[in-house]
DNA sequence: TCAAAAGTGTTCTATCTACACCCATGT
DNA sequence: ACATGGGTGTAGATAGAACACTTTTGA
């Protein structure tokens, strides 16, 4: 491989919250370089196809999951001291119920808790670390929330995917004005009962493409 | 030249306010591709050095100015539809008297007004855009303008500035407001005459590395 | 004394924050 | 009737927007 020519992978950050804590999909390396640590899905880009669509091949190879929220991140050097190499970093938002993880021995993916990860390979925690930033900022005046919830949800699990997210406790009452105010949410008239309580009425987000307020 | 191994450039739109207009710096392409078309300054990268190493030499090629704002904007793919290739696009942010423009017959680099670019090739009409609102928005809650500006300079300066990103005008009283409270400029002492009326204050950035407010 | 730009405060409005009680349901 | 989470409103603080006159200087 001459220096002039370097190996660039498109890798993806996804990210899903579930049981109310943010995480992140990784793989773990059962072959060089860095084996035997965990680091994030990623494949080689094949010159032909797009960059995205590299991504959204990543994506779906892991989860199975296809057409949610990918977005462009970052676009790393050096990660692999031992060749020139490229990495195009990407950042997925996935609704977890949806996913179907690969069932490998090897390289198996599974979710990690992005407040307890441990050292990753290729300096990859300082990527999700970007993506968890660049999704806080954006809840604040996108949509792209939908990205993480199912069709129909109650307040209470769009108000959980917020504080995820943000790290930190949104007062509920403000958090539904909030919401209804930006007009990215809609109740769907229809309810969830999920115990011996009152029964929650259901919302969708009014649109499922990236909406910018 | 493989499928596996792209080309990959570092591209870089290099922005300066000029006259109180909002000003890019193109290169004219003498040959193909794309030939006779305006287009971003840029590099291919060698692989050894970093990217941001092989964005700054472009910057300094073309303008002389060294150490000034640079930010990684955006990785490009297809740009060129004769070869697998990839542009890492970065935005860098100078002052335009410090600027030494190289004066090659061909490859001329030249300032253009971005209120009316031509057709770029590469589509790099895309990335200016996107590094002109990723400037704007970073304007509201960072110090990153003092790429743009000499060491001391006045309200005034600032105020041209701000508006000619913004492509807005900003109130001149509440624009002095804010700038003090958000404590990222300071009064040097000086005042400067500019002609038959009041001198004005000079100012100056409290830091000239990037801080986030 | 005039022209030209620098400098300065107040009022109003909208937005954000803090905060506590009643409602609907199942057991 | 009680336990559990769902649903709602108000008051105070803060930040942003609108707006016009006085000051300093050189000619």
């Amino acid at each position: 491989m001459s220096p002039d020519s370097p190996v660039v992978a498109a890798i993806v950050v996804i990210l899903a919250v579930r049981e109310g804590k943010l995480h992140v999909l990784l793989v773990h390396r059962s072959g060089p370089p860095e084996e035997d640590r965990w680091a994030l899905p990623g494949g080689r880009w094949n010159g032909v196809e797009d960059l995205e669509a590299a991504a959204t091949r990543v994506l779906e190879r892991e989860t199975g999951v296809t057409n949610l929220y990918l977005e462009q991140l970052f676009t790393a050097d050096s990660l692999d001291a031992s060749a020139p190499s490229l990495a195009v970093a990407y950042f997925a938002l996935v609704e977890p119920s949806t996913v179907r993880l690969r069932k490998e021995e090897s390289w198996r993916p599974q979710w990690h808790a992005v407040d307890s990860l441990p050292d990753l390979a290729f300096r990859n925690n300082e990527l999700i670390d970007q993506a968890v930033a660049r999704v806080g900022a954006k809840l604040e005046y996108t949509n792209i929330a939908y990205g993480l919830l199912p069709e129909q949800f109650t307040f209470r699990d769009l108000h959980e995917t917020y504080e995820a997210i943000l790290r930190k406790p949104l007062d509920r009452r403000n958090f539904r004005k909030r919401m209804l105010s930006m007009g990215i949410i809609e109740a769907t008239g229809g309810t969830r009962r999920e115990g011996a309580h009152r029964p929650a009425k259901l919302y969708r987000f009014t649109s499922r493409e990236p909406v910018f307020l």
